[in-house]
DNA sequence: GCCAACGTTGGC
DNA sequence: GCCAACGTTGGC
């Protein structure tokens, strides 16, 4: 069992859109950088927790928590010239990128921002703080989830 | 909007 | 295989 934390723009899927969604599940798609796609495919595991973060917005921060709930699956995004995530190299013989279905778990009363993360003497190695680091999927030790859920939920 | 820190691309 | 140019991320 392993911990993560996944970055979206609140502005195209927030934690309660994804709350939002039947069963409360949705496709986690659109990865498209190769690091973060070999952790989501070799490295994750049904089961796997993962702290939902907000990126690119005003306040920075975890908000929830997800489960991750399928095997890896061909980001079918990939194979469509109309979206965003369109990537010509990326074929149904030879597909490049996968995702995998989180579903919700719970919504934080308050969020914890990037800030207040940043400020803790126990999480100055978390990857989420360390400088220049911008995976949309990044490994949480079990220590460092352990002390984020007793210290701040 | 700025810009640091990457990652990717492609000519050579 | 090098590396310059370019693109992206994401905090501030």
């Amino acid at each position: 069992m392993n911990y993560w934390l996944i970055k979206s723009e609140p502005h195209e899927i927030s934690i309660n859109d994804v709350k939002k969604m039947p069963n409360q599940k949705r496709p986690w798609d659109g990865i498209r950088n190769y690091q973060a796609r070999n952790y989501l495919k070799n490295s994750m595991h049904i089961g796997d927790i993962a702290f939902f973060y907000h990126s690119s917005c005003e306040v920075p921060a975890i908000v929830g928590q997800v489960k991750i709930v399928s095997e890896p699956r061909i980001d079918q995004l990939a194979f469509s010239p109309k979206s965003p995530y369109f990537d010509p190299k990326s074929t149904h013989e030879n597909p490049r990128w996968f995702c995998r279905d989180i579903q919700w778990l719970e919504t934080y009363r308050h969020p914890l921002p990037l800030k207040t993360l940043k400020k803790d003497p126990h999480l100055t190695d978390m990857a989420l703080v360390q400088k220049g680091q911008r995976l949309s999927i990044m490994p949480v030790t079990k220590t460092e989830y352990l002390h984020i859920i007793n210290t701040y939920f």
